[in-house]
DNA sequence: TCAAAAAATGAATTAACCGTCATATTACAG
DNA sequence: CTGTAATATGACGGTTAATTCATTTTTTGA
């Protein structure tokens, strides 16, 4: 990280900072932007109020940092798994695995995530919504050109526009691992390479 | 409808309560629940604030009975396509037509569904929000059973838990017809026959 | 036509909570 | 140890918005 060599002052904020964010996702995740108060925010953290306005503008700015945060962690991990050498079934492979194991690992985050995504677009939070909204193509076209190599490489049939293919592998993901978050003793197996499957091998009998 | 033979003070209470759900929708999927006051919600509907509270007992019961009756109308278009009669080729066709025609015909709604469905919990509706989540599942469940029949009668392969396979095409849907919402620029075709093409026909050239 | 009942109204009440800032506490240098 | 600077605190001012309810308006039926 980038905490290495700062003045003790500085790493001693930094870690405060986080503290802050951490509590903030906890609570965010749980019940909502708007029902959290900064008060409910500070309390947690254990510090005061006004703390929380030494770290961050408002309440808006304490949320923004902490989504874009977020963010940079999300991508960080599926590009590294995008990235590893292989052919595109490989990379499809190492890409749902990443997520998968990306959601485990961020439960409270994904709530938010998934809701901040797809939600309706607050006005208070403008800006934002249109970042993220950016970002989130930007990664879908990755994900594209993979199935759009695969395609030119002759390993997949052009079944449909990459895009859209991406698009559906996704949201695909996301559907499974939110059904097995929330109805796990009816959806047990939590098998990446299954989910994959789906697209892999088409469903009629020919 | 069951409009029909009310006294005429009836009906009129019906239509009033209609206008102030059609003013609240569309103030609600344009700027979230909380970016909107109830004196909004009266001055668009042309009545008192008072009289909101004629109807509704508060601001979440208004929001719920909006909530449910959308779904209502969601699920009773959706039953109707999958009763059809035909293989399940033709159901899962039907299915995912109705599902694009609903999506054109009700975007302000929409919107308002997506960020619902998937959102984080917010403590303020409680209660709404879970039975949300067991409506959608048990109308995930008819879906499933179509693939779970044509899995049955050999048409189909089974890919994947059926279950899975339905999470999977609907949340597909979605994401396909948020894509085309938008970026329409980009993504111009919008048909429902290829959606399904994705599930059906497998990527792997074999 | 008119008085009683029903319905509609919106000003006033009340509650929540954001963000400030005067004060208290802590850190630090001399 | 002490005075000063840096930091932390949380009570409070101001604003927004949900809900109530006394009053006005409309409807009803005799």
């Amino acid at each position: 990280m980038e905490e290495q060599n700062l003045p003790r002052r500085e790493r001693e904020k930094l870690r405060q900072r986080q503290e802050i964010l951490a509590a903030a996702l906890e609570l965010f995740s749980q019940k909502g932007y708007h029902n959290v108060s900064m008060a409910e925010i500070a309390e947690k953290a254990e510090f005061a109020i006004g703390t929380l306005y030494k770290f961050f503008q408002n309440k808006e700015d304490l949320y923004k940092a902490l989504v874009l945060e977020q963010c940079d962690k999300f991508e960080e991990a599926i590009t590294r798994a995008i990235e590893q050498p292989g052919d595109e079934v490989e990379k499809l492979q190492n890409y749902v695995r990443a997520r998968v194991e990306r959601f485990l690992n961020n439960l409270s985050f994904i709530r938010l995530f998934l809701a901040e995504r797809r939600g309706a677009s607050f006005n208070i939070k403008a800006g934002l919504d249109e970042e993220l909204r950016q970002r989130y193509y930007k990664f879908l076209e990755r994900v594209a050109s993979i199935f759009e190599d695969g395609i030119k490489n002759r390993r997949f049939k052009k079944t449909a526009d990459p895009y859209y293919l991406a698009a559906a592998l996704d949201s695909a993901i996301d559907a499974s691992l939110l059904l097995w978050l929330e109805v796990p003793e009816r959806h047990p197996d939590l098998d990446p390479d299954a989910i994959l499957g789906i697209f892999f091998n088409g469903l009629l009998e020919s």
